[in-house]
DNA sequence: GCATAATGTAAAATATGTGTAAACCATTGT
DNA sequence: ACAATGGTTTACACATATTTTACATTATGC
C-alpha cells in the first residue's frame, strides 16, 4: 500500500490514479493529521510525503517518523514546490528516500516509487529478531526454540511485538491484555513482566519500564 | 569508495574534492572504458555516473553493470544535462538509484550519495536534526539519539514544546507539571529547569529564565 | 560599584515507584 | 475432591526520582 498525504485534491487524486492503474495499491490523505492517525493502525510500504500541508508540515513528519522506532524504517519520497537546493538537501538528509520537485511529471512520481521500494528490497537483509511470534499456533519460538509462556505473558508479548516502542501504562496493559478497566494498588503486572523478562532470557531487556508511565517494547536492545 | 565518471575534468574534481572533504573516498574516470577497466579490479561502494561520455555512454554502462551478476548490486546516481521527464524514467527504470539534472548544486549531489548510501546499507539507521517528542512512546530524540529524561523533565519539556515562546510563572509550571497550587519558597522548578538543561545539552539554552517570571522556550537558540 | 533580589548549583534527605519472593487463590483436568 | 498449573496478592527490599537545604552566582536598580 503507498500512501500519498497531499492537500491539493486534484493533485491527490492524480496520484493515487496513476499509482493504482499501474498495479499498486493507493491511498490518500490530506493532511498530517489524518495520516498520522491512520498510521497508528496500519504500516503503509511508502509514503509520498508532501512538505506544504496545512497542520503539521511535512518536513515535522518525516522527522516524528524518523524519530519513532516503529515508522523510521518505512520508505518516505518527498514532494514540494520550493526546488531549492537546501530544501532538498534538508529532506535528503532528514532520512527522506528520494524528493520530487513540483510540477512534476506523474510517470515520474511513479518511477521514483518503484525505484525506491527496488532499492528498499534490495537491501532487506533478512532481519530475524530471532523472536517469532506466531498467532495461528499461539506459538513462540526464540532463536529457533520454543518458548513456554503462559496465556497472560503470550499477550503481553502480543501487544508488544505489534506496538513497538509505544509505551504502555499499566492501565492500558490491564484493559487489553487482562480485559478489566479495573485498576487499583496492584503489582499483577509488574510480576507479568517479570516472568516475561525472564523468559525472553536475553530478550527480556527489551521491555524497557518507563518511570511513572509502564512498560515499553524496545526493539533495539535485541542483540 | 566513491567513483565519479564524468568528462569534463573541473566538474570531475569538484566532485572528488567535495566528497573527499565530506569525508569518503573518492576517485575520478574520465571515459566509460577506464571506469569499466577500474570495476575489473576493484568494487566502488557507489558510482555517480555522467550520461554524456565519449566512447560508451553511461546508459550503456549502467545497462552492462546492471546485467552483471557482478555489478548489479552498486548503487548508481545518473547525471545528466539532459533533464527531460524520459531521460529521468528511463534511467530509473534502468535500475539507476537516483539521477541528478545537471547544473547540480555539489552539496545536493553529496546529499544524493549520502542518502542512497543509507538506504542500501539501512544498518546505518539515519539521524535527524532537531529535537522530536513522541507522546505515544514516551520519548525524546536529539538529532536522532534517544535522550533519557525523567517523568518530570518530559513533563516540561512536553509543556514548553507545545507553546514555544510562552513564558510560564514557576506557579503556573507547579499546577501544570506538578498538579500542585502549593508555591512556597522552593527551589523544585529551577533544579528540574537545570537538569533539562544539562540533558539537552546545545538545546537546553532554549530555556531562557525570564527574570521576575519564570521561564520560555525560545526555538530560535536551536541552532 | 555596591547592596539586594533573583536565579543557579551541589549535596544530602526524602519520597516514590519498581523489582522480587513467597504465600495465596482460581481454574482446569483427572 | 484433588492435584497441577497459572494467576493474583502481599510485604518488603531496592533503586532512582524528587525535594529540600544551604550556599554560590548572576542580574538589577540606585
Amino acid at each position: 500500500m503507498i500512501w500519498c498525504v497531499e492537500d491539493d485534491a486534484s493533485i491527490r487524486d492524480i496520484e493515487v490514479y496513476a499509482l493504482t492503474s499501474t498495479g499498486f495499491a493507493a491511498k490518500g490523505f490530506e493532511d498530517g493529521d489524518a495520516f498520522w492517525q491512520a498510521l497508528q493502525k496500519e504500516t503503509p510500504e511508502l509514503v509520498v510525503l508532501d512538505v506544504m500541508l496545512p497542520g503539521k508540515d511535512g518536513v515535522e513528519l518525516l522527522k516524528m517518523m524518523k524519530a519513532s522506532e516503529r515508522f523510521c524504517e518505512i520508505p518516505v519520497i518527498m514532494a514540494t514546490a520550493k526546488g531549492t537546493e537546501y530544501d532538498k538537501i534538508q529532506s535528503l538528509d532528514l532520512g527522506a528516500d528520494d524528493y520530487l520537485v513540483k510540477p512534476f511529471g506523474i510517470m515520474e512520481m511513479v518511477s521514483r516509487v518503484k525505484a525506491v521500494l527496488r532499492r528498499c528490497k534490495r537491501s532487506q537483509v533478512p532481519k530475524n529478531t530471532g523472536l517469532v511470534l506466531n498467532p495461528l499456533e499461539h506459538t513462540v519460538t526464540m532463536d529457533g526454540n520454543r518458548v513456554n509462556l503462559t496465556h497472560k505473558e503470550y499477550e503481553l508479548l502480543h501487544l508488544f511485538l505489534s506496538n513497538p516502542g509505544v509505551a504502555f501504562s499499566r492501565e492500558q496493559l490491564l484493559s487489553q491484555v487482562w480485559k478489566t478497566d479495573y485498576y487499583g494498588e496492584t503489582r499483577t503486572v509488574d510480576m507479568h513482566i517479570r516472568t516475561l523478562r525472564q523468559k525472553l532470557e536475553k530478550y527480556g531487556n527489551c521491555v524497557e519500564t518507563v518511570r511513572n508511565v509502564g512498560y515499553r517494547w524496545e526493539a533495539a536492545h535485541d542483540t
